[in-house]
DNA sequence: AATTAGATCTCGACT
DNA sequence: AGTCGAGGTCTAATT
């Protein structure tokens, strides 16, 4: 890895034209050839970039960028579509190499995975008597999240994500329009359950007859870890 | 900006948990407080990061963690959240801060808005003898992205995407059916138009009656360079 | 390899 | 401040 601080203007070509004024930024060179364009500022994404795969040459300032104080100039290009990088370089302010070898990267644990199996193993949270069928029941058009009974034995199809909205109502109206065609499953309603549902979407799925569940995850593990003392 | 080199592991706690292991990285801390953690390869995106705004505090490692190595620890705590990120740092191999300053920003020039422009200007190419309404044509829920006219007079709605997926399909089928509640426009018609369209868009696409239309960036550009240097 | 759905999405525009 | 749509989206899982 390689990092600069330089002033420095940047030019993108490419899906769309972006252009960088003359200004002073880090540019970190990764050991893919991968360049990242960082202002002091913003979240976490580069004011510009180029993905690997692709190759830095370090070519000769035009005269006319030499003539605008331009020293030395990168031109980045991917290898497997036609994006370039053109960084102009004014002035190197700090520079230093470093090998960081491999990454063993990041152990995470997901939520909306979590979040379904959660439910599943506690689906009477839905309702008394409720029975689960199964998680992520399979349908020509995808999996189901999850798919359970009432108390009176009807079925009910139930779309999770961590946070809801139009789409996802809209995911499971096309669920539940299939769903419906079975003769063994029909009539088949729906739960649209999330940890924090939008208004637009809670608009759209009760005016299509879809009860929405905010689902509280901290609650969830809470019964999880009662239950998995008392066994 | 505060460039950090170092051997460290890192835990987010938040919407998620993960944990990132001991190895050397890059530690990338902006002047708004927040933090990317780097490593030598991937995207542009960190392994790990704790947005704006944030404060980052310097505290002494637990008897454990100093056991285990570490001799400094950070707390970086998001203020609006309770996201939290804790990177214990075993070696600082290399350290640099320097000023910045503001960044005059991105100059960009987009895609979709372009495509719309060129399609609205050459309206024909959909068809001999069609005519544009308008861009950006006002309904309850939102502006159709082009209305125009067939050559025989009636009503065409176009939603035009990069890239046409299924949302797409679902949020043209939703003017269409209330465009087509109005006596002066009905009926109405579709077209999708995108520069790539999945193969499930122009399924449920197809299925519902709409027209699906495949534009060509750059012929569309030539076309109008063609034509301006014609008049 | 191609497709699809999720993301600690991020980012901007608009209400 | 919240919502919505787009992204040079990126990324991981699945077909």
């Amino acid at each position: 890895m390689r990092l600069v601080i330089a002033r420095c203007s940047v030019d993108y070509l490419g899906r769309l034209t972006a252009h960088l004024p003359l200004a002073t930024r880090l540019l970190v060179v990764k050991n893919d050839g991968s360049v990242l364009v960082h202002s002091d500022g913003g979240s976490y994404k580069p004011l510009n970039w180029m993905s690997p795969p692709c190759t830095l040459v370090e070519v000769e300032p035009t005269p006319e960028e030499a003539e605008a104080g331009a020293t030395a100039c990168w031109i980045v290009q991917n290898a497997k579509s036609d994006d370039r990088l053109r960084v102009q370089l004014h002035e190197v302010l700090h520079e230093h190499s470093h090998d960081l070898g491999v990454d063993p990267g990041l152990v995470k644990d997901g939520v909306e995975a979590h979040l379904q199996k959660l439910l599943a193993e506690h689906i009477h949270t839905l309702g008394e008597g409720w029975t689960l069928v199964r998680r992520e029941f399979m349908t020509a058009i995808g999996p189901v999240d999850i798919l359970c009974k009432d108390a009176s034995g009807a079925t009910v199809a139930v779309e999770i994500k961590r946070r809801g909205e139009i789409d996802g109502v809209e995911q499971l109206t096309r669920y539940l329009e299939l769903l419906n065609r079975d003769p063994l499953l029909a009539p088949v309603t729906g739960i649209f359950a999330a940890q924090e549902i939008k208004p637009q979407a809670r608009t759209l799925a009760t005016d299509r007859g879809i009860r929405c569940v905010t689902l509280d995850y901290d609650a969830l593990r809470g019964i999880d870890d009662i239950e998995s003392r008392l066994f």
